[in-house]
DNA sequence: TAGATTGTTAATCGATTAACAATC
DNA sequence: TAGATTGTTAATCGATTAACAATC
């Protein structure tokens, strides 16, 4: 099984691969894939070898073959779609649901949730938003073993046991506070106070 | 000067010191730290001696000195606030004014860019949102260091190079794309997308 | 062919953890 | 004091890079 990060970078490979095939492009070197993704010529080849296609030492990489081999890899066996549910409307909330919407077909946010029931029973962006109380139903039903978390802290590791009691197994948190989840739930954290609080100190130390 | 990962850390702690002030605890010890940030009790006595600040082995550390101390290295010197400006107010960049502003007093969005006229020239959340024109003045006469970026993957090198023109030393980049930039510039990226597709990979796995 | 590029191994680098004497 | 905890070094682990023969 490959690291997470080297899952990241075969993720952003393929998208920039995209853009490539929109402007014609067949073949792609090591070096100008790595320039591209902003990581080093070794690491982009030792990436694409994970995908198991092979480059010719003529021509480099077929960029539509790569990208079909990265696909073969990330994307769900079958050619079908992900189904994800989003829970917590909240300002981040609101944006996501378009956001992941206009750039990722093939993983959808299928319903979401939210304590709030001024906002519930309502379709927003294509999506219902059902109340919490309905959160372990609704994922059941749909099938859902993809979660976002975008609620206050307090509530987060709350959401987190229902989504996995309810059949989820990887868990997107933009909560900011770490969640203590049992063995088999894979999580990623999006912490954007940490990272701008980062940003803002590294930038001090900058000439 | 510590690594990146330690001041995600540092800042991980203090926020989680904050909440244990309210409820008015004086000392925490090693392992109790560690649980709640989630990371093993070695790395948590390791990143509380980089702050230069002492425990004990009766008491632990003090929760208030503790958090002061990491407070001395993460804030700007002299307790002022740092200025930072938001560049692009599509769905995500709305969202993130808002969600700072209640989270985090010290770094203060005192400017919003956008390229559509309909947004320019109004006041949002309290923040003034500027014609992208202005960018350059008015992030050099506010005195702005720090940057996000949430614009569309295509105009995201055009307005990193901007920003850094008129002085800006440190970006948070919520564009989908790899930024080219200078020495002396640190930049923090957080791709939505291959965060989500990578949760997707992984909970396949699970189970 | 000649030469740039690929696949693959060895060397390097950095971060994390384990271990333990010093401490209050 | 006794014992849990701290400060700190050595050992481990994993990821990244450098190097180079094989290839078309």
């Amino acid at each position: 099984m490959p690291s997470d990060k080297t899952i990241s970078r075969l993720s952003l490979y393929r998208r920039l691969l995209g853009q490539l095939q929109e402007q014609r492009v067949r073949h792609v070197y090591s070096h100008q894939l790595a320039a591209l993704a902003g990581v080093s010529a070794a690491q982009a080849r030792r990436d694409v070898m994970e995908v198991g296609y092979n480059g010719s030492p003529q021509h480099g990489y077929d960029v539509e073959t790569l990208a079909q081999s990265i696909g073969a890899i990330l994307d769900v066996p079958g050619g079908g779609v992900e189904a994800v549910a989003l829970v917590g409307l909240g300002n981040l909330g609101r944006a996501i649901v378009p956001y992941f919407r206009q750039r990722h077909p093939r993983l959808a946010i299928v319903a979401t949730f939210d304590a709030d029931p001024q906002k519930t029973d309502r379709v927003m962006h294509g999506t219902r938003c059902y109340p919490m109380e309905r959160l372990q139903e609704v994922v059941r039903a749909q099938g859902v073993r993809v979660g976002i978390i975008a609620v206050p802290a307090g509530s987060a590791q709350d959401v987190a046991y229902n989504l996995i009691s309810a059949g989820v197994r990887g868990i997107l948190n933009f909560a900011p506070v770490p969640l203590k989840l049992p063995p088999g739930v894979y999580c990623e954290n999006i912490d954007m106070t940490v990272a701008l609080e980062k940003v803002a100190y590294f930038a001090r130390g900058m000439k």
